[in-house]
DNA sequence: AGGATAGCCTGCGGGC
DNA sequence: TGCCCGCAGGCTATCC
């Protein structure tokens, strides 16, 4: 469930924590979650952390030696910041499917300092996981080659390009992170809505208005849900704990058959690319520009 | 080779 | 109350 909203998020409340910290304890708990070396040194010990980046629905910390890991939360990964001294799993507020803890201290803390604390990794559904990479530069040269521009920095060309060669729905292609990195099943449902495209149409048959439409809305709704600190349905929680207020906000996701916020008519829903999708069939008409009937 | 599909895994909600 | 089933979903491997 985190997309690139909740990813953003976590990565914001992690940062200030992190910078310029020394990590001075690694607890790995679970090993099978780890891909590539599974060493202490693989997961940052003693390293000095320079960066949390992102890119889509992955996260990069990096120390200033030049080793990195690669974060992926999956859809029930969490990344959280448990405030004060402590060791491995001791003390969590939930020590359940907690799988790597590491100790971070601050430049120059002494033993007691408040800003001292634990990075915890804990994915009960264990579809995330940690890549580890003693050259950094291998995860955009290697681990993240696959990946499509960041989902933020899209361009209308860019998706008019991705559409002309493909006969799939766009739907599946606003999911394929190596189009287009960080949407996933609740943003793209947003987007549509508000692009006022149908998710079932073929790619490469969509006029160049609705990719304009959806090029545009794809980063406003990402925007939007990164403001609100992201959507929580069940249990993500940001760096901090903190839960995202977005799925207040959302349109469609998770309202099949209730009624559309615009028009009022019962809200369609049907399995789509592999995914639960929801849309408004007057409103996302089949055929572009006119907006008609059809069977739900 | 592009595109569709199975499988990984746990928690939760609905039905009985 | 308790059990079973279906569903949720990002991504990889595999099949067609």
């Amino acid at each position: 469930m985190p997309e690139l909203p909740e990813v953003e998020s976590v990565r914001r409340s992690l940062e200030p924590h992190l910078l310029g910290a020394t990590i001075r304890g690694v607890w790995t708990l679970r090993r099978d979650i780890i891909t590539g070396p599974p060493l202490g040194f693989d997961l940052l010990y003693d390293g000095v952390i320079a960066s949390i980046e992102r890119r889509g629905k992955n996260l990069a910390i990096r120390t200033s030696d030049g080793r990195a890991i690669c974060v992926h939360l999956g859809m029930s990964g969490q990344l959280y910041w448990v405030p004060g001294p402590g060791a491995s799993v001791h003390g969590l507020p939930r020590e359940d499917h907690v799988h790597l803890v590491w100790r971070i201290e601050p430049a120059g803390a002494a033993h007691d300092d408040p800003r001292i604390g634990r990075m915890v990794f804990r994915d009960p559904r264990r579809f995330g996981g940690v890549w580890t990479f003693r050259n950094g530069r291998d995860i955009e040269e290697k681990h993240w080659a696959g990946l499509g521009p960041d989902a933020l920095a899209i361009t209308t060309e860019h998706l008019i390009n991705a559409c002309a060669t493909t006969k799939r729905a766009i739907k599946a292609v606003l999911l394929d992170q190596s189009i287009l990195a960080g949407v996933g099943n609740i943003y793209a449902d947003e987007a549509f809505f508000l692009a006022k495209v149908n998710p079932a149409r073929r790619a490469d048959k969509l006029t160049h208005e609705e990719i304009t439409r959806l090029a545009e809305q794809i980063p406003r709704v990402l925007s939007a849900a990164i403001d609100a600190g992201g959507s929580t349905l069940r249990d993500f929680v940001n760096g901090n704990g903190d839960a995202g207020s977005y799925a207040t906000a959302h349109a469609v996701y998770g309202r099949g058959g209730q009624p559309c916020l615009v028009c009022g008519r019962a809200l369609s829903s049907a399995v789509l690319g592999q995914r639960t999708t929801v849309w408004c069939p007057s409103c996302q008409p089949r055929s572009p520009g006119r907006a008609r009937r059809s069977s739900s």
